[in-house]
RNA sequence: GGGCGCUUGGCUCAGCGGUAGAGCGACUCGUUUACACCGAGUAGGUCAGGGGUUCGAUUCCCUUAGCGCCCACCA
């Protein structure tokens, strides 16, 4: 063989991509013998289209190529399934953010013509990113892709909604949200930002109803909020306050009685121990509220401004104002004992920085209940499991702690909830997919459809099985379905991960998958979280060329361990591109003892010297170990042991007994024997590899003289 | 506030009841007909601090400190 002594990934990989591609061996039907082991089925975790990839995506897909290549090759009938998310409020924000530069608001343009902007960023972008995942060289059947909003998938959003609606599992109700005064829309606790603020804490005193010369002092930094006071809590246990338990108080300026509650969430040494609840604009007053059943009553509108409900004078104040004037007030009166600094955290909206404000809103609910029991039970009894293992204490906690799911988001970007509201009894509403020729309340008028969308992990719960066709029977969801492992990081084990099991009990009766393989995430060296804003993030795509994507791949694989972070250090990396050309150079040394002359690598050679007996004897238990290692998904082990392997026994003792064996001997069985020990080692070797580096191994493969070869190394034979 | 994880040679990490290993880095020597992205070696750690269990602890338990993550309703 006539090659270069120095391995060049950027020229090869592109091109064994697509001899992968053009021969459809990420194709089941392609790639499969025709007596399978049985399937092997994973489902990508769908990128955001807003994303651009990063070192977890990478990490994350090298995993499951790892898995996926290992089955393939092991003879089952492999299929892993790749696609996009909507991305709900993230995918809206990347869009307003764009059409700002051009000072243009959604509101603006108007719901439809903004849904039609977001769709242009989704062609564009869509590809873009699933192109960035090709050049990791991952094996994904690319003509199986998938988005949450294409017309079968929303079938699919539809079909589980109505399944819920038609069980008595969805509701409608009223709930603290965060709101953003500013975008007009309720937020999601990750789409905040806090910020520590100077503020202050007012002890304000709330006299007795029945002696107005005692009175309980409450603490608070919010005291505008307190015309929505419907309590004072205090710690049952409190003795300060334990006589007044049940009686009642004033409120200040308003006098309106409020009750003096009891409740265990109160803590004794904050502030006086006693709180004013105001249920409206605190989402922990709101479960005080909710607990004893206390009036809710709002004073703060959408603008951040105070409503009817507050004192004429306050009427239409912004909030800040408010406070300013209830203080002045509240000091002419003599209500207040003391003013202490207090530095906290305020929420704020991460698109706009506006203050987020806590208030109550209509929102559309799904009970958990049955759900989560189910769920529970299916990681309780083992059926699937958790790797490593201690990451299903996450699940239980939550899915034991459970409270209902609230979908619906009063973004514009998602599926539409299907419910339509009758116009003359505004109250009412019905469930109806398609737009309803009449309303079926009042039978005569217009109804109209909610404005609230679906929140985005309502769709990406139906991901294993909706990606496969359902609702539809589908001959892939028969052959496919339930999948076999989800490979994810923990930070999404909640939010995705719990309700892909719960959906897929309650829509198909099956599990989604029997494995999660919970990956770490990766930081940077020293311990910092990688950001794009921080600066502290890698792209992978610089290191991919600048050292090759097996390269890469290697090196995040032998950084794989047990533990919930991955400190990521770039030598590894580098360290994989030493190692691919050390396989290449091994492979040319190979090549050049043997010459034209194709060996037969179908059986293991019988070892003649005691190198030969070793270098074989290794590599079975080599194979042994490998195996032991990926079926527990210990891929750091596996390629550790492999590069050992291949290195230090193979390379740095065999091949140099080897050219002793052919070169400083007449014995010519001894020569064609080693030559033949020599070519089966390194094409098993190859094998291994090729689930981490595909691409150097592949290259390799495809240039050995061997005798009976496979079209490609991606569906030989794994070794035995 | 609660929970979880981590703290082992310069760096990233294994390991595990019987006084420590890998890769990278460093150093020494060697090799220029597979590979200098190489080979053969060497140095380097009281296994975060304290206490306990034990014949014996890096390994088990408690505790302190630091770091990180998740959850949460400190007004």
């Amino acid at each position: 063989m006539e090659i270069e002594s120095q391995y060049s990934p950027q020229e090869t990989e592109k091109k064994i991509y697509q001899f992968w591609m053009k021969n459809g061996f990420f194709k089941p039907e392609k790639s499969a013998p025709k007596k399978s082991k049985g399937t092997y089925t994973v489902v990508l975790p769908p990128p955001n289209v807003t994303g651009c990839l990063h070192m977890g995506h990478t990490l994350n897909v090298t995993i499951q190529d790892a898995l996926i290549r290992w089955k393939r090759m092991q003879g089952y009938k492999t299929l892993w399934i790749p696609g996009i998310d909507h991305a709900g409020i993230a995918a809206q924000n990347v869009v307003e953010k764009n059409l700002r530069k051009e000072g243009v608001s959604r509101f603006d343009l108007g719901r439809e013509k903004f849904i039609e902007k977001v769709w242009e960023w989704k062609q564009k972008y869509g590809d873009i990113i699933l192109d960035q995942f090709k050049q990791i060289g991952i094996s994904c059947d690319w003509s199986r892709t998938r988005f949450t909003m294409d017309k079968d998938y929303t079938k699919a959003v539809e079909t589980a909604f109505e399944y819920y609606y038609n069980k008595g599992m969805v509701y409608r109700g009223k709930r603290v949200v965060n709101w953003c005064p500013r975008c007009q829309t309720s937020l999601s606790e990750l789409e905040l930002d806090h910020q520590e603020e100077q503020g202050s804490l007012w002890y304000i005193k709330y006299p007795l109803a029945d002696d107005k010369d005692r009175y309980v002092t409450v603490a608070t930094t919010r005291p505008e909020t307190m015309f929505g006071d419907t309590a004072v809590a205090v710690n049952p246990s409190d003795k300060r306050y334990e006589k007044l338990i049940g009686k009642k108080l004033y409120i200040p300026i308003i006098n309106r009685e409020i009750p003096i509650v009891a409740d265990q969430m109160i803590d004794q040494t904050f502030g006086t121990g006693a709180v004013k609840v105001t249920p409206a604009h605190d989402m922990a007053d709101a479960e005080i509220g909710r607990k004893h059943d206390l009036e809710i009553i709002q004073v703060i509108d959408e603008r951040a401004k105070m409503n009817q409900n507050a004192p004429v004078q306050y009427q239409g104040l912004k909030a800040a104002e408010a406070r300013q004037k209830t203080i002045e007030e509240l000091a002419n009166l003599g209500s207040i004992e003391k003013i202490e600094p207090y530095t906290h955290q305020i929420p704020k909206c991460s698109r706009c920085n506006a203050t987020i404000e806590n208030m109550p809103s209509w929102q559309w609910f799904v009970k958990m209940e049955g759900p989560a029991k189910k769920a529970l039970a299916a990681v309780e009894k083992g059926k699937i499991k958790f790797h490593p293992k201690h990451w299903e204490n996450l699940y239980f906690s939550w899915m034991r702690n459970v409270r209902d799911w609230c979908i619906s988001r009063q973004i514009w970007w998602g599926h539409k909830i299907p419910i339509w509201f009758c116009q003359t009894e505004p109250e009412k509403y019905f469930l109806s997919v398609k737009p309803p020729k009449k309303c079926q309340i009042c039978k005569h008028c217009q109804p109209k459809q909610t404005e609230d969308v679906l929140d985005v992990w309502f769709s990406s719960a139906l991901w294993p099985f909706a990606t496969l066709g359902w609702p539809k029977k589908t001959k892939d969801l028969k052959t496919f379905y339930p999948t076999d492992s989800l490979t994810t990081g923990h930070d999404i084990v909640n939010l995705w991960v719990s309700r892909m099991i719960f959906s897929s009990l309650e829509m198909t009766g099956a599990i989604p998958f029997k494995d999660i393989v919970i990956n770490a995430m990766v930081k940077t060296k020293d311990g910092k979280r990688m950001s794009k804003s921080l600066g502290t993030g890698i792209d992978p795509l610089t290191l991919i060329e600048k050292y090759g994507a097996d390269a890469t791949r290697f090196g995040l694989a032998w950084q794989i361990t047990e533990l919930q972070d991955m400190r990521f250090d770039e030598a590894n990396i580098m360290a994989g591109k030493k190692f691919a050309n050390k396989i290449w150079n091994a492979a040319r040394f190979v090549g050049w003892q043997i010459g034209s002359e194709k060996i037969d690598v179908a059986k293991a050679p019988k070892p003649i010297t005691d190198v030969d007996k070793q270098v074989l004897a290794e590599l079975k238990a080599l194979v042994r170990s490998t195996n032991e290692f990926l079926k527990n998904f210990e891929f750091g082990k596996a390629i550790q042991d492999i590069y050992h392997f291949f290195w230090h026994t193979f390379c740095d003792i065999y091949l140099e007994a080897a050219k002793k064996q052919i070169n400083e001997t007449q014995d010519k069985k001894l020569q064609s024997n080693t030559r033949n020990i020599l070519m089966y080692v390194l094409v098993n070797s190859l094998k291994m590899l090729h689930i981490f580096m595909p691409f150097v191994t592949e290259q390799i493969y495809q240039l050995l003289p061997i005798k009976n070869k496979k079209k490609a190394l991606i569906i030989e034979n794994w070794p035995k």
